[in-house]
DNA sequence: CTATAAAATTGACCATGGTCATTTTTAGAC
DNA sequence: GTCTAAAAATGACCATGGTCAATTTTATAG
């Protein structure tokens, strides 16, 4: 009875071979991703460069989405914290010349931009993934950019609200991007004037 | 030689036939839809119900997410006109209120959301379909209301951007409905400050 | 070392969207 | 009517993501 318990509250035993394979499919998938891309990523093509059955990709992901969370979700969170690192922006210029990285890779293919949208929000607390991860970590960048007095701001709105309008800018800006009709304008010079009539 | 110009300035000669089997296979759609949903919908059964082959169905359709553009595109613009036709909000609130319809049907079923976000904007001018087509319709109407001087807005930014960032966050309040970490606030209430916000 | 239960892996198989060479139908010339 | 070329429709076939019962591997108790 003990036992049962606390097999409960331990998390699942992890066999090393898992890790292994883990490691093989993603490094597999992300050799693929850096010849071709992440929209022609075949799920057959990595299970044979990682040397293992179909089946295993599944008892590893969920789908093929889940797999480009990860993969996506770790870049993201790579450049984020590359930004965050960097000094806080005083101006909406600056703050889109900080947001620059970012804007590139989630505008790099449709897929990605796609595919970041659609894991931006997870449906349950336990499904959170790497990539509904990077837009707390956003929310929280933003959040910090927006309650430092080197950068002005519209004092009378609060600042968790600043930093959502400015996650809702920088994604309706990159949407423009990808329609014909305005993409005559690159996403940062866009973005400029929604950010400077939105913070002062 | 005349001929051959012709032809060419002339739109292709369209049989009554065509016309007709495209109705049966958007009514046959429309009506597993109405039984099940979008995202249920499976191609196999649109083209069994419509009474011709599968085939047939992709020389209609470019592929199974254009007739989703074609029906979801046509019931929000639907939607849309009805709102054009009411009175014209004195307020963020009454424009929340306004928008409510939309708001339901594109957040009826993620699927409809993540359909209308990834066809909002056509890679090629030629490509423009419903959904992006009511794009353009709902910013003519956000540009209508915030040029209206019953709705008092901030004088010192630009009608077109306003209009812009109207949309920028009644999709960012769609988005995060779809969040468990925010589902407890519905749409139009997280909408409404928003729109305080950037409109004064 | 052996037995055994749990974990991990396998690959044949399925579901569904999408293609294309072939066949059928239609419109128009004579 | 009948001939012909273009348009439309057909369905066998393919591509790719995903499932699951059966098998192999691992950890561990005795």
């Amino acid at each position: 009875m003990v036992k049962i318990l606390i097999k409960e509250i331990m998390a699942k035993p992890v066999q090393a071979r898992t890790l292994k394979t883990r490691a093989k499919l993603l490094s597999a998938a992300q050799g693929l991703i850096e010849h071709s891309g992440y929209e022609a990523l075949r799920v057959e093509e990595v299970v044979l460069k990682a040397g293992v059955a179909k089946g295993t990709f599944f008892s590893h992901f969920k789908d093929k989405d889940a797999l480009m969370d990860q993969l996506i979700g770790a870049r993201l969170s790579e450049i984020l914290t590359e930004i965050e690192a960097g000094p806080g922006p005083k101006s909406a210029s600056e703050m889109v010349a900080a947001l620059k990285p970012f804007i590139a890779f989630a505008t790099s293919e449709r897929y990605v931009f796609d595919i970041m949208l659609r894991y931006s929000g997870a449906a349950a607390i336990s499904e959170i993934g790497p990539i509904a991860q990077t837009f707390m970590q956003h929310f929280e960048l933003f959040l910090k950019w927006v309650t430092d007095p080197a950068l002005p701001t519209r004092a009378t709105i609060a600042p968790e609200l600043l930093a959502e309008g400015i996650s809702a800018f920088m994604i309706q800006a990159m949407s423009l991007n990808f329609c014909a009709l305005h993409s005559s304008v690159s996403v940062e010079e866009r973005l400029e004037p929604y950010l400077e009539a939105w913070l002062s």
